[in-house]
DNA sequence: CGAAGGGTTGATCAATTTCAATCGCGGTGG
DNA sequence: CCACCGCGATTGAAATTGATCAACCCTTCG
């Protein structure tokens, strides 16, 4: 049974016996982290090219006023930048949330990876862009969407990545996301974001509680978040289940 | 004389006369677009690869509300992503800023170049890992800080960009930029904006007027802004004028 | 059993938007 | 040459959103 990278990237292209062979080498000898343990802090040396093969990770920045913001969620299956190691310095840390098993990939052997394997640099690369166009939405986010807006936009996107990733049997889907993390995800209080799930609770559009996430009216919550999922780009993938529907 | 694009990755690795003589072969017939015209839209298909030469451009992306966030500024010598053509379908707009000389380098021209000129290759995924390392401290800025230092960290970034574009000559830099601009770049309103420079004006730190920035005091500004310039990763590059003087 | 870390709620405060006018300048047609 | 127009800049006042401060609750875990 191939790991979650390993199905990733076979959902971004065609792969071959021997580029899934090389991909399973790589990951061979994941190393394990404990919830909330940082995995490369800000200023450290770039190094290997982090995967996350199970769990949940996130990239943050705390701020000199102690306030810390999350950049992105790394699901299972999701790379760092594949390049990383070409900068001096970490311009930001990577953490675990819930326990992780991530695989190091030590940057030359990537590089030949990508060189000898043009499918998996094809998939790699996409999933970059993607990871791009989410960062990208994020910004939209952050700048122009209410506070309920944001709430809602963010569940759309991590129940369609969740599903995606984990491949989840049914309507409630599991995020492993205290609503401190959400705060700091989305640049608002705890409190605040406290008050925005209650009302999308008695909206009757989803209802979030004890890590898992159940979207009751799945039109009403893409309406309030104004969601488009082009930019997940899921058309590049093989199989989609839907939120519309 | 070489073009922006050519003096930006030589700034960011050592390139050969081959190397020299190939971006210039595939930057020589640019496209002029007009102020405000965009170069490619949200949900085209995507072709070649923009490369700014001379001009200033920005990635953007309109809500159904209508409103208009911005999520990057293309300087002189920036391109866009250079896998761009893998996706299908673009999910965010292109536009011209002011005047601007645009070389589009075809998808497969630019795949052979990445890979018969490591060096090129090198300085542009340097890059490509600079513009992504910006992205996310714009979030940054939108999630966790207050309008005045976010207007403050904006500012010194365009600074030193400019500065490592232009070359400007002395304390006054040209950002060809309105209020408007601004406001849809940081998520605020324009009238917002136009308090806060006031705000900044009358503090001592700069003085933003007719699309020209004079930063008055640098320490001020910085400190203001909470800037770090760690993310443009400028040691990666030669020459370096500093905003902290 | 006690402590710690979320989660929940109310009351108040502050930042930012919204609405509404006015101003100024560069460009254009008469 | 000049009045007019359109767009960006500027300012004031009112309305709104979200943050802050302060408790208290609940569950988990040592």
């Amino acid at each position: 049974m191939a790991n979650r990278f390993v199905q990733k990237l076979e959902g971004l292209a065609t792969l071959s016996a021997p580029d899934v062979a090389v991909l399973e080498r790589v990951t061979a000898s994941p190393r394990d982290y404990a919830a909330k343990q940082d995995m490369i802090r800000e200023g450290d040396r770039p190094g290997p090219v982090f995967v996350v093969l199970d769990g949940w990770a996130c990239r943050y920045k705390i701020l000199p006023s102690g306030t810390r913001q999350i950049m992105a969620f790394l699901l299972p299956g999701d790379a760092c930048d594949l390049h990383i190691g070409m900068l001096s310095e970490m311009d930001h840390s990577l953490q675990a949330i819930t326990p992780a098993r991530v695989a190091l990939i030590p940057g030359e052997e990537m590089a030949s990876m990508l060189d000898q394997h043009p499918r998996i640099a094809n998939a790699m690369y996409k999933s970059q862009l993607i990871d791009e166009g989410t960062l990208r939405a994020w910004i939209v986010s952050m700048g122009r969407r209410s506070s309920i807006e944001r709430v809602a936009h963010l569940m759309c996107e991590l129940y369609l990545r969740s599903i995606a990733a984990i491949g989840t049997p049914e309507g409630e889907v599991a995020l492993p996301i205290s609503q401190i993390i959400f705060a700091d995800a989305l640049g608002m209080t705890p409190v605040h974001i406290n008050r925005i799930l209650r009302e999308l609770r008695e909206m009757g559009a989803m209802a979030f509680s004890r890590g898992s996430l159940r979207v009751i009216d799945p039109i009403k919550l893409v309406q309030i978040a104004g969601f488009d999922e082009n930019y997940l780009h899921r058309r590049q993938r093989q199989q989609r289940a839907g939120l519309q529907a």
